[in-house]
DNA sequence: ATTAATCAATGAGTTTTGTTCATGGTTAGT
DNA sequence: ACTAACCATGAACAAAACTCATTGATTAAT
């Protein structure tokens, strides 16, 4: 079978001339070239090359397995270069899974000085799976999930990485505009924007509402922040976001945002990877980066 | 170092899905690959798979191999193949791909004198491509392809073979029979047969139709020049032709072509080959043989 | 809960392959 | 003709690759 020392072979005499110097250079005896391409000529049937004086000229065979090498051995080489650097923990590739709409400006932030610091490390940031973020994580289509509500796994671990507020958001002209917190069945004369998942999973729904028995006069799907936070300041309705997302936006748009109840809705943002890969230092960078970024 | 058969037995895997299965495909003992591997780790410093459950799951490092292998494999059985035929005497082959229909009479003048020079390689036209002429080209399915519109791609090297002018053919009959050229208008109520590829693919709409926001009275698929050229002649309708190719066969048939309007559609033939492979004798001198053919 | 089946890892022993050494033959330059 | 530069070859040795037998882990079946 033709093998990669047959490529180095040829492609050692291409450059050095003679099989002597290919020998030299490839740190073997001229004889065991020799050995070697004789053992190929028997097991394909024909020459590579002929002796011309006493130098060597390749023959149409030779030319074609030259041309292979001159197409694979960088490729080779390339692949053994990644992989000393994946060796050396300095090359990967992160691929986040963001299950918090949300959470894609700070996410943003948490991105540009990790750029910097691994500049070899591939990223991809994702927000739709089939199976659930989840199952993408432990289906290594991902290899970082970024999530509000961590649905414990043995094979993952889930690391805090920062706590925020969840509040309810509304026009700066709207009459909730003057409280302080919001209770639930002042909302029942409301329109209610959300991102579109299932009701269960959010909790304006599943720790304010439900549980109070309440609910709002129509409920409306919105795809972006921005769209939802513009209909939200021209009276159009209300909804519920972090309270940094929230401040943020105020300093331009006239909205303002109040507690979920007396005591309010606590939340963390919560990193989760597969547990034997806790200790890659990106990884662990990652995870730094995320919590030092507010 | 990264040999052959680690790249081969990451490709078992990958198709056989266990390391068991991966060695029988290899006739090779399981043990053999598992040694294999395990020293290709040593040499390289990390892990290339980690047993999950009972199966085995490709590390970074595992992908990276993985690429190499689908990248480079099919070109080492592909040289493998070659290195036979010479054995056998072929010299080599010659696999033509061609992209367009009526250019298969003037390759028929190409090869006859072709096949007398070189009576020891073998030769094929392949007209049809699951992936496309190109793909089949980069794949290694055929060595060379004849298109009139070259699609650039930086292995790929295109040589101009011959210049020609796409021309409107009618019955010898037809009113526009007497007009040196037609324009697009002139057409609106003319039946058009084509060969069946995208209309966007066909200059008659691409260069004269379309630009002119014109059209035809109905538009219809033939596959061969032959009873394109019948159907003409009887004057069902008009098509769109090389002028070399209508000058032949008008020869025998009540036949007329002319002008794209005032200035003509210019086209060329090009010949694409792999560029790593056009100092190859045979090669070379296919080309050298289309130039000198008109 | 046991048992059986599947699959990969490992170590020892054997076979195969690769390498060197020593040498001989051929060519080109002096 | 002599010498230096090359490549080929065979035998001896060294290294590697491979197999066999076993172990350990995991999963599926009874």
């Amino acid at each position: 079978m033709l093998e990669r020392i047959h490529l180095e072979i040829l492609n050692a005499i291409k450059d050095h001339g003679t099989l002597t110097k290919a020998a030299d250079s490839l740190y073997l005896s001229q004889s065991a070239l020799s050995h070697s391409i004789k053992k190929l000529e028997g097991q394909i049937g024909t020459a590579i090359w002929k002796k011309e004086g006493r130098n060597l000229r390749l023959t149409a065979a030779g030319e074609r397995i030259q041309t292979l090498a001159n197409r694979v051995l960088p490729q080779f080489s390339h692949t053994e270069l990644l992989l000393n650097q994946i060796a050396k923990g300095e090359m990967g590739s992160l691929r986040i899974g963001m299950e918090c709409h949300p959470c894609y400006q700070w996410l943003l932030r948490v991105i540009q000085p990790y750029l910097l610091q691994w500049p070899d490390i591939d990223m991809d940031v994702k927000q739709e799976f089939q199976f659930g973020a989840l199952g993408a994580l432990l289906n290594y289509e991902i290899d970082v999930i970024i999530t509000p509500d961590p649905l414990f796994k043995p094979k993952i671990d889930y690391i805090p990485v920062f706590d925020y507020e969840h509040r309810l958001v509304v026009s700066a002209t709207h009459e909730l505009a003057k409280q302080d917190f919001v209770l639930p069945e002042q909302l029942s004369d409301e329109v209610l924007f959300t991102y579109p998942v299932e009701p269960q999973r959010l909790d304006i729904f599943s720790q304010f509402l439900m549980p109070a028995k309440c609910s709002v006069k129509k409920h409306k799907l919105i795809e972006t922040t921005e769209i939802m936070l513009q209909m939200v300041a021209a009276g159009r309705g209300v909804c519920a976001l972090p309270g940094w997302l929230v401040d943020e936006y105020a300093k331009t748009m006239p909205i303002k945002s109040l507690r979920f109840g007396e005591k309010g809705i606590a939340k963390q943002i919560f990193v989760g990877l597969r547990k034997d890969e806790q200790n890659i230092d990106y990884f662990k960078d990652f995870i730094a980066q995320a919590k030092k970024t507010k």
